[in-house]
Formats: structure tokens, sequence, C-alpha cells
DNA sequence: GCCAGATACGAACGGTCGTGCTATTCGTGT
DNA sequence: ACACGAATAGCACGACCGTTCGTATCTGGC
């Protein structure tokens, strides 16, 4: 790894950070720079538009998210086993891979949901390729009889992603303690009505 | 109602959908002067800094919210026929008050999660206030009976935000047809588990 | 129909934004 | 050790930001 791509890899780490408090517009390259101690046009050279910028930080983030969330989770059990360690490492990630202002994703989704562009198109695929390999690990677990035959996978997705981003709401922005607790009894009777 | 008290209410009806889509922080003394063929400097007169006008923009749509969503449903039976009505109105609200960017709600609640101050302090006791008139409305389902006795109010008020959000998330970002009719399978397992 | 006060405007302020350009320093392969 | 390309810095630009101030226009009560 040569030098420019250390220093780039330096920056999109905070970056990622950084955009998970003020988002990915609110990312700015003179704060940046300010941070890492580097000219703002210094910094702007490994990007060419702050557009670039963005895609590169969705990209990095998506590489973390893989590392710590999904690719751990293929050491434990498929089907119920694997959805229950998705769960919980799933709750971790924010605080595990230093994003201060919560989920990135859950930030970029809001921001970008009405944003057209080359941004926008990377996290749409993202996140469909995360929602669809919850719903894969559901069919796992009906292929495992874990879960009754009739359970529909894409439901069960969005459904724990609703779990999720409550969950997020309630801590985040709420300070409710009562939060985790509530997320992990929805998790349980969503579990429940997959057995069937 | 004078003058002044007219355009600034049509400044804030526009400014909540415009912060829909762009956010609180988004909003723009400039575009939105713009937008409505006023001066900067005499939009700007009617609010005296920024930070009041975001202010004023969430009261603003707090009442519509009380209007269109929690009032009507009182002419509704109380307990479970008045939780139905509220999950439909809340579904139709960013679309029936005019914000083009979705909830302005979510927008500010995943903006203001971490950056303290009047506007983040107000957004909270908002939040706060709909989701224990939630779980209001779900204690008086207990009490007559429609639902169990040991039904949860609060876990049942976070759970029922997580529907809403997959579904904002799922509709907005990703376009996903199929996300309401989840929101209503989700919500008739809500009520059957609090039917006990 | 006048007059005080409310409302709106225009111009200007210091700042920060993203983005070019040119020059300089640094790392690295030979 | 040197040369060459990669990496970084410095400076400038036009645009837009929130905010201020002095002035003009309008409105409503008498």
């Amino acid at each position: 790894m040569g030098k420019g791509e250390t220093t780039r890899d330096g920056i999109l780490e905070h970056a990622a950070g950084l955009a998970s408090q003020v988002g990915l517009d609110g990312l700015t390259i003179g704060r940046l720079a300010d941070d890492l101690d580097l000219s703002k046009s210094g910094l702007f050279a490994h990007f060419r538009s702050k557009e670039a910028l963005q895609v590169m930080v969705l990209e990095h983030a998506a590489v973390r998210f893989t590392d710590v969330v999904i690719r751990p989770t293929l050491a434990t059990a498929r089907g119920e086993p694997r959805l229950r360690a998705l769960f919980d490492r799933w709750r971790r990630w924010p605080r595990e891979s230093g994003m201060p202002g919560g989920c990135l994703f859950v930030q970029a989704a809001v921001e970008l949901d009405d944003r057209p562009g080359p941004v926008r198109d990377l996290l749409v695929r993202q996140q469909r390729e995360w929602l669809s390999l919850i719903a894969a690990v559901v069919r796992t677990g009906v292929e495992e009889s874990h879960f009754a035959r009739g359970a529909d996978a894409e439901q069960a997705a969005q459904e724990l992603y609703g779990i999720m981003l409550a969950w997020h709401h309630a801590t985040r922005l709420l300070r409710d303690a009562r939060a985790e607790a509530r997320a992990r009894v929805a998790f349980e009777a969503l579990v429940g009505r997959l057995r069937g």
C-alpha cells in the first residue's frame, strides 16, 4: 500500500465517522483537512470531487460493515443462530466501528432518499443487498426447519430493519435506556412468528 | 391575523416542505426567499435567527400533525379502533401535508440526534409526546379488553414506530412498492400479540 | 386621509463552501 | 544517489451562507 493509499484510507476512516454525525452532505473538505492536518487542496486531490469522496466513504463503510457484522457470522450455524448473530453484531456496529453519530447508513438513507445521483444509487444497491442477505438467512432457516415453511423472508427482513431503526431512534434521539431491551423483545417476537 | 403573521405562516408552510427534503440544516434563508419572492432580509426579519426559524418550522409541523393525524382519530372508538386509525392516518401524513421529502420528523430526528441545542430539545419533547400518546391508546385498549391485561404499551409504541420507520425507508429510499403491504402485515402481527 | 408602527427591501459584512491552478516537497525504484 | 512521478501545499476564484443596518413602503386605527 503506497503512501497515497494509506492517507486516503485514513481520510475515509475519519470521514465516515464525521459523516455519521453531520451527514454526507455536511461533510466538508475544509473540516476534514483541518482534523487531519492536511491542506484543503492536498486532501481534495485524493478524490476529484466531493461526490467522489461521498461515494468512497460509503464504499469504505460497506467494507467495514462486511468485516465486523457479516463475515464473523459465517462462523455460526446457518438459519436461526446466524440470524441471532446478525442481530447482535448489527446492534454493536455503530459503536464498534467509530461512528459517533450513529449508523452512517441510516444517516445517509434519510439524506439521500430524494437526492438522485450516483451516491444515492450506490446506497440503494448496498441497502438492497443487505436486506436480501437478511432474507436469505431467514430462508436457510426455513430449509433447516428452524422456521415454518410459509415464512415470508422479505417480510421478516423489513420488520427486522424496523426493529433496528426504532432502536436507533429511541437510543440516539430519545436517549431511552430501555430501547435495547425492547428491541430484543421485538426480535424474539419476530423469531417466534417465524417458527410459525 | 395581521399581514405579518400571514406571510410568516406561508413561509413556515413552505419551509416545512423544503426541510423535509433537505433537512432543517439544509434549509436556507436565501433559497426560501427565492421560492417565495421575498428578499432575504425581509424574510429573515420574521425570525431573528436561523435557529428560531428551525424551531418555528418544527412547531408549525407539529400543529399540522395534530390536526391531520391525531385530532381526527378522537372521533373513532377508544382502544384498538383508534390505534388502527392512528396507523392509517400516520402513513398518509407525509403525502397529505405537503412534505415531498418524506416525514419531516424522521429527517429531523436523524439530523439532530447528536446536535445539542433548543431545536433538538424541542424535537425530543415532541417525539416523546407522540410515543406516549401511542402508548396511552394501547393502554385504553387494555381497559376496553381489546388487548390482554399484560400488554406492554411502551413496547408496542416503539415497535409501531419501527414498523413506520421501516416502511418509510423501504418506500422512500428503496422505492419498494411492497413495503406498504408488509407494514400492514407487521401491524396486524403486533395487534395480534397485543390481544395476547 | 393622515400618521405611527409594522413590514419589506437593498446593499454590504465576514465566512466558508467546492474547485481549479501552479509550485513545491516527498517516496521510491533503479 | 539520483531522477522521476506521486503527494501535498499555497493561493485564488466565484458562489452562497447567516446576519446587520439604514431606508423605503405599506397597513390599520383614528
